[in-house]
DNA sequence: CTGAAAGCGCTAACAT
DNA sequence: ATGTTAGCGCTTTCAG
């Protein structure tokens, strides 16, 4: 089973140092590739490592030069397919510049999100990238201001925290404007709660759009739902199709999971889409192409969008008092046959 | 270079002490809750602990008590929807036992999850959940077999190592039978890489239904990719319908996603499901029930899963020398309209 | 080129 | 009840 009840790895860099008959500074030397040590020196301390199976504690490391090489990354969900392209982005530019990102499920709680921000705090992590709702972050906004981390998607312009998103009042605008011009005067608003930022702004943009066309919206085609899953769409369009003397033509779901569930609703609802109902959505996951019809929706520049996040983090972190600016990202709308 | 330079959060135990008037071990003593300490004492200490904004540094605690209380989860693809159930699960059951959760992304790459298991090793990290294909966990089941970890979904059974997850022989028969049971005689299989053991497992169900049923599958009908991407399943659809002469009426895929790309590219090639082609997935993914058809499908315990790889790795953690078990959850048959 | 020694921030005996 | 002290395993001056 063991040695003799010490578990294989409880070798320490002293161990080895002995067994190749050097001292704890030489092994150091070596296991960090100083070139100051000669070559059979070097040769006596790698054999002693290789025979012990030593493996370098990177906790003392950490403690003794006061990094850690890890990145958070903080998602309200990870279940929603939105996330994984953009973590995918900032994953890898960390991983090219030698940190690990981890990836941490917050449920949008505030109080989860603070206990992952504590591993900041506490040094385990060298910084952060919250996607957590504006509202969220807000909650800690000032004790964590000095913390190393950047806001992506869900930022507050104001909160003097380095942020990369899209604009979204003119994201939404250019969704609305799509559906005016196929002729649509009867246009739905699905939103998500207003703890989101981008709810908000897409919402006036979404409105904006409409009174810029000289058209006032029924209050009953806006919906604010409280979750972004398919189940709460198809909610929601249980809702809309029961205005029978006042149905919208169209509606603008500003998540494609809802959008998805909005099409579902609608084909229960014996409405079809897009001949009755027009539906456009919003990020262009993945399966927003594979639905029938393909759904209509604005596409978020995922993966540049971690990949930025991830670079204004590094750059924070190689020099603290840079000025890290805000930086929005192009949409792009992907009109198919949804809407 | 620093000193003059400090950022205010380089407060340390013993300055706390200091402006306490205490002793570092006391400050200790409050911070960790023991209660032999006056209250007068600890009152003093928390004073000063709220006057600095001191933050314990877990760096130093964790080694000094050589455990960090996080465990690490790795997936292939966290893109892939499948995964987010059961992470939930395991963060649950995680977060309820004083531990963070961390998610990791190995894209199936072996020398990714090595880089990961390495966080193990160098005691940054407690323990290990790891749903990466068993061929990857194989590729360094030897040197890791000693770590504490576990294999949820995709296990080797001769490992050593605790796993939990499904019968996917079993599952993937069922999955046939309901097929034949409705008629079916020409079945393709649309299956991920070899490097998943449970395609393996899957496609010799798959084969021995049809057995057991006396029907021999055509070789042509049996695809097998290496992503599960929706396009993949799309693509695989096309090259099933262009089977002029010996088309198959139905297709089980091992994959919801797989399916899902399926049922487009068919529809793509103006084949109706499921009247001239039924479809079966497994998974059961959130979206599953809401594409039209609804998909037919083999649902997994996903969120069971989770918590049950968590609780082995726990036991596993409190004593290292439990012996524990591998454990197989139930699956169940979807029927929906796709199949 | 190598070693001795200090110390990162904390906890836990061991004293008092 | 509180203080003193010895490390946890490592990196890094500082000497030689």
């Amino acid at each position: 089973m063991s040695e003799s009840f010490r578990i294989p790895d409880e070798i320490s860099i002293s161990d080895v140092a002995q067994t190749a008959g050097v001292s704890v500074a030489t092994v150091s030397r070596v296991l960090n590739g100083h070139t100051n040590v000669r070559e059979p020196t070097r040769e006596k301390v790698l054999a002693a490592i290789a025979a012990s199976g030593y493996r370098v504690n990177e906790l003392a490391r950490n403690l003794r030069t006061a990094e850690s090489r890890l990145l958070l990354t903080m998602v309200p969900d990870f279940g929603n397919p939105f996330y994984s392209a953009i973590v995918r982005g900032i994953d890898s530019v960390a991983r090219q510049n030698g940190y690990f990102m981890l990836l941490c499920d917050t449920g949008a709680d505030p109080g989860r999100e603070r206990s992952y921000f504590d591993l900041l705090r506490g040094r385990r992590a060298d910084g952060a990238i919250c996607l957590d709702p504006a509202a969220v972050q807000k909650a800690l906004a000032e004790e964590a201001s000095a913390l190393p981390w950047v806001a992506c998607c869900e930022f507050d312009p104001a909160a003097g925290v380095p942020y990369v998103g899209i604009d979204n009042h003119q994201a939404a605008g250019d969704a609305v404007r799509h559906l005016l011009g196929r002729g649509h005067k009867k246009i739905a608003l699905i939103n998500s709660g207003h703890g989101y930022l981008y709810g908000r702004q897409r919402a006036e943009g979404y409105r904006d759009a409409l009174s810029a066309a000289g058209i006032e919206a029924d209050p009953a085609w806006h919906i604010d739902l409280d979750t972004l899953d398919y189940a709460a769409g198809e909610a929601a369009a249980h809702t809309l199709a029961c205005l029978q003397n006042n149905r919208p033509t169209a509606v603008f779901a500003v998540s494609d999971t809802l959008a998805i569930g909005v099409i579902n609703g609608l084909r229960g609802a014996g409405l079809r889409v897009p001949d009755e109902v027009a539906v456009v959505g919003f990020d262009d996951i993945a399966v927003a192409a594979q639905i029938d019809p393909p759904l209509t929706t604005v596409a978020q520049p995922m993966r540049e969008l971690g990949e930025t996040a991830a670079n204004l983090l590094l750059k924070r972190l190689r020099d603290p008092h840079a000025e890290v600016p805000g930086v929005l990202l192009p949409h792009k709308l992907m009109i198919r046959r949804s809407a």
